[in-house]
DNA sequence: ATGTCC
């Protein structure tokens, strides 16, 4: 058996912990994973890295894309204005938004050409790192780029970090109950099965996401238009074989954003084409990536800070959380630094930078 | 990550 090639995009001065490496190495070693790479964001998973993208030839691999299948980031521009906004208005204004949205879900899946999945979820967050944030451009390192993507710096930005919630558990799990962690031969009527619910789960995630913006933009009195929408947990067709990317954003669907932790900057990138993303497995980070686990952050976060202090940020911004634990899990300083992190992606040749997006207000969690 | 586990 070979094994297959792994290439890590890192400045030899970033950290990267070795049982991230470790699972990269155990992943390569499956049967007809030719290449993987790990981003600068990796780190390690429930048995898979995060942060990564794995490429075979003829087999799917439903674990490698893992349960939150669809995942991603969406981006909008709001109609609120930045000299008018008001962050305590806002903070005011949100809450509940995990709840269950009271809106038409199945006309909404409908429109969006789906099947008949199940709704009891669209429109909600969910927990662990996922977020609304709202933002505003910061830096603009290419205002020529900037006027011509139609960007306005003037306008609160909205982002949302959400996935397809029980779908996607509920589709991993049906495989693994007939397969384990067992590949699926790609011409097999088992591997069509679980694509066309992988397929339907990434449409549902986007779904969700849209929906969730909807709703806080509602609650906001505004409305928005969507910039980008960038999945980074799924699988697809690429070069004649499959290409599995688990926390890994894609460098040939468009621009992206690379949020920090929720005390830190966003990065809007453009993505490069050419040998060095090839390289890269189309590739790129998908945030900061955990430093600490979650009970590290809980155990070393809690003797340190109150949850008031955390309620307010580095840079000023806010962030709602009602969750004492997931406020400790998630506190930026559990997270790597995302400059470090979107440099070695420019070292590399993977990115040119847009603009930064500063955070206002993260809503996380917070009861009606 | 989880209409999640304590």
């Amino acid at each position: 058996m070979t094994t297959a090639s792994i290439h890590i995009v890192a400045s030899p001065e970033s950290w990267i912990e070795q049982a991230a490496i470790d699972q990269l190495h155990q992943t390569a070693a499956l049967p007809g994973i030719d290449a993987v790479v790990g981003l600068p964001d990796l780190h390690a998973g429930r048995g898979i890295a995060v942060g990564a993208a794995f490429w075979s030839r003829g087999l799917v691999y439903p674990h490698l894309v893992g349960s939150d299948i669809g995942c991603g980031m969406g981006l909008w521009r709001t109609a609120m204005k930045l000299r008018k906004f008001r962050p305590d208005t806002a903070v005011r204004k949100l809450h509940g938004l995990e709840e269950a949205w009271e809106g038409d879900a199945s006309a909404r899946l409908a429109e969006a050409g789906l099947p008949p999945l199940p709704v009891e979820t669209l429109g909600t967050i969910g927990g662990g790192n996922h977020f609304a944030e709202l933002l505003r451009f910061e830096d603009v390192f290419d205002a020529d780029l900037f006027a011509e993507l139609n960007l306005d710096a003037q306008m609160v930005q909205l982002m949302v970090h959400s996935g397809s919630r029980g779908l996607g558990q509920a589709i991993l799990d049906r495989h693994r109950t007939r397969h384990s962690v067992g590949a699926l031969s790609a011409d097999t009527p088992d591997c069509a099965a679980y694509l066309a619910e992988h397929d339907d789960a990434v449409r549902w995630a986007e779904l969700n996401r849209a929906v969730i913006a909807d709703r806080f933009l509602d609650r906001l009195g505004t409305e928005g238009e969507r910039l980008l929408d960038i999945c980074h947990n799924g699988v697809t067709p690429h070069r004649g074989g499959w290409l599995h990317r688990k926390g890994a954003a894609p460098a040939d669907k468009g621009l992206v954003v690379i949020p920090g932790s929720r005390g830190d900057m966003t990065y809007l990138v453009r993505p490069r084409s050419g040998d060095r993303a090839d390289a890269a497995l189309h590739s790129l980070a998908h945030g900061a990536g955990r430093k600490w686990s979650r009970s590290e952050a809980r155990d070393k976060l809690a003797r340190r800070f109150r949850i008031a202090d955390l309620e307010r940020t580095a840079l000023g911004s806010r962030v709602i959380c009602e969750d004492r634990e997931l406020i400790f899990e998630e506190a930026p300083q559990a997270y790597k630094d995302i400059h470090q992190v979107v440099h070695d992606l420019e070292r590399h040749g993977l990115v040119d930078l847009i603009a930064t997006l500063r955070p206002l207000v993260t809503y996380k969690t917070r009861r009606a």
